[in-house]
RNA sequence: GGGGGUGUAGCUCAGUUGGUUAGAGCGCAGGCCUGUCACGCCUGAGGUCGCGGGUUCGAGCCCCGUCAUCCCCGCCA
């Protein structure tokens, strides 16, 4: 063949090209030999199309498709036309037409491969899509999510570019601050036992990078965090970093509504309710259990400590007595459920510190309780009322320290949810939840941790608590949260140095030890630092709220497994002792 | 760091109470077939039952350890 080079694409060939002649570059998605006539589905990444090889058109060529086999790379030169009456196949949308073969070449071959890439329901070991990666990703689904992906990120960029927002890199090896997550090291050669660290995120640069007048900053960044992996969580992703001087919450809350509804809305099929709701952290702990909560449903949190004031069932009183709090869900329908679907639930609870689950079920016969001796049948009613459950249904209750019920009481609304289907898989409802305490009080150390992070500024009326009630002061802080799902986070930051000075005092550092660690960024608000905000979403996150994904791995083209390993490339490996000597590091032991 | 699931042919899986030569579908190889599209039909090759140890006359199956992978808790400012 003189020139294989492709005229058009698999997927895009139509019945309007009828009689044209056309050649096709890609992959032998399958060949059906049928003696005489030879079938072939040729894909690249626009779809698939069939190509005939037929002996009385070109007998050299019909010899030459037998021994065609999956995922050989070709090129077809044929003339295309319509199917005969009756053969064509609806499934695919080149399915009216075929290319009826004139010329052909194999421009290489390929061996029998480790997993079907076309099975209809594909099911096949992670590990070995990961081990073959690049196989995998032929996978019309896995080019999609990689589309997806990419359309996204280019929308982001057009949408900020437009707004005046400069894209800028920052540096990948950086200085570690054991802040937060642990910190990926890498050695440097030049100073010996020195380290790099790779950035959790680019925080502090975009900071400085208002301190240097830049205004409106953004970059896809790529974030390291050295913490065990989860099936949403990679040690190491991607977010839309992004930075603004001289605005306030709000002016970057509506911003990135405006993008996201802009750029998501443009790739996707299912409703995005706007404006997004506002929710207070304190009304979502209260309504939610969570500081993320999923509004695709209700099941809320209902507070029966008041209800329950006088009770002297013992599970209650104690909890009650030691200042914590008994709430709980109604569950729909749930009045039926087993002895053991309640051990299972009780056990779920359990695991997030719950000392038990309570439940009352309101069945046609009578109430069924495990706690009825221990309740005046009045307070069973007025339970009842309290959840405004019906006959059919069963609450779930929770006693103890507030924080604890509603961690359990939350994780059990979102578990229901997913048991019961409450929550519309085509609805992407996305929420802001603001006005997060400042500072959380660390019982283990002993002293108040950051929520968000040491930079944050609080909220103006709420600073002279600082001294007097610092867990009861507010952060300028805002996340974005998609059913369930944290997705962006982001804070108006402290751009006065007395300000941040009182709030490293706060977090209990002494002055030596901000100096150390924070010293550059101290320095640079002494000069001239504007008020400046930002906010970093998640791009693989967004990426799997379009695709239906639980997996995140699915949204990367090449993950890390749960373990933190990359079986394509076997990394982590050992290195040459040459380059240890270089860096300066004796390995004594060398850790498989 | 902890809990749970999985590991048998290239892939997906079955394998009875511990008992002869470990099976199926797809893929692969050879053959037949001119309208299939998960083409069909015939024949064949293909196994360190994750790895190591133990119990037993005998282990894919039971026990101990270990490795890999997945899910979860901790962790993830």
């Amino acid at each position: 063949m003189q020139q294989w080079q492709r005229t058009i694409s698999c997927g895009d060939l139509r019945i309007e090209h009828i009689g044209q002649s056309v050649t096709l570059n890609g992959w032998v998605q399958r060949t059906r030999d049928h003696g005489g006539l030879l079938f072939a589905d040729v894909r690249d990444r626009t779809g698939i199309v069939q190509v005939v090889f037929d002996p009385d058109v070109n007998a050299a060529m019909h010899t030459m498709s037998q021994t065609l086999r999956m995922e050989f790379v070709v090129a077809i030169t044929g003339t295309v036309r319509h199917r005969p009456e009756g053969a064509s196949n609806p499934k695919l949308g080149t399915g009216e037409v075929e290319v009826l073969v004139t010329d052909a070449e194999i421009l290489n071959t390929c061996k029998p491969l480790p997993f079907m890439l076309n099975d209809e329901n594909f099911n096949v070991d992670e590990s070995v899509r990961l081990r073959y990666r690049y196989l995998d990703l032929r996978r019309p689904e896995m080019y999609k999510r990689m589309e997806i992906r990419h359309k996204l990120v280019n929308g982001m960029r057009e949408f900020l570019n437009k707004k005046d927002f400069l894209e800028i890199e920052t540096p990948i090896l950086i200085k570690s601050t054991p802040e937060g997550a642990r910190d990926y090291l890498v050695p440097s050669r030049l100073y010996a036992g020195q380290f790099y660290a790779l950035p959790q995120s680019p925080q502090q640069m975009k900071q400085l990078l208002m301190v240097a007048g830049i205004e409106r900053y953004y970059q896809i960044a790529k974030c390291f965090r050295d913490e065990d992996a989860r099936s949403d969580r990679q040690p190491e992703f991607t977010q839309l970093d992004l930075e603004m001087s001289f605005v306030k919450q709000e002016d970057i809350m509506e911003l990135i509504e405006e993008m996201a509804l802009e750029v998501i809305g443009k790739v996707t099929t299912k409703t995005l309710p706007a404006p997004w709701p506002r929710l207070s952290y304190d009304e979502a702990i209260r309504r939610y259990g969570s500081d993320k909560p999923d509004i695709r449903f209700g099941m809320e949190l209902l507070d029966l400590t008041e209800t329950l004031a006088d009770t002297e069932a013992g599970v209650f009183r104690g909890a009650l007595d030691s200042g914590g709090q008994v709430k709980a869900i109604c569950i729909p329908g749930a009045a039926s459920y087993s002895r053991k679907e309640l051990d299972e639930l009780t056990d779920f609870v359990k695991r997030f510190g719950a000392k038990g689950l309570a439940t009352i079920q309101w069945q046609e016969t009578g109430v069924r309780s495990p706690i009825a001796k221990f309740l005046k049948e009045e307070e069973i009613e007025t339970i009842k009322t309290a959840v405004g459950a019906n006959t059919g249904d069963m609450v779930a209750i929770v006693a103890g320290d507030a924080k604890m019920v509603a961690n359990c009481l939350g994780r059990l609304r979102v578990e229901m949810g997913k048991r019961l289907k409450l929550a519309d898989p085509n609805c992407l409802a996305f929420l802001w939840v603001v006005d997060f305490p400042l500072v959380e009080w660390n019982a283990d150390s002993n002293r108040w941790d950051a929520m968000h992070h040491p930079f944050t500024m609080p909220h103006e009326e709420d600073l002279p608590m600082l001294e007097t009630a610092p867990g009861k002061v507010r952060a300028q802080c805002y996340d974005i949260v998609c059913n369930g799902v944290e997705w962006a986070s982001g804070s108006i930051r402290i751009h006065r140095p007395d300000i941040q000075e009182k709030v490293f005092e706060l977090l209990a550092y002494t002055r030596e030890q901000a100096r150390e660690l924070f010293g550059h960024m101290i320095e640079a608000f002494e000069f001239g630092a504007p008020p400046h905000g930002g906010i970093a979403p998640g791009i693989d996150r967004l990426v799997m709220f379009l695709t239906d994904d639980d997996n995140i791995r699915d949204v990367i083209a090449f993950p890390k497994t749960t373990t933190g390993q990359d079986i394509l490339f076997g990394a982590p490996s050992t290195v040459d002792e040459a380059q240890l000597r270089d860096l300066s590091l004796v390995i004594k032991k060398v850790v498989k």
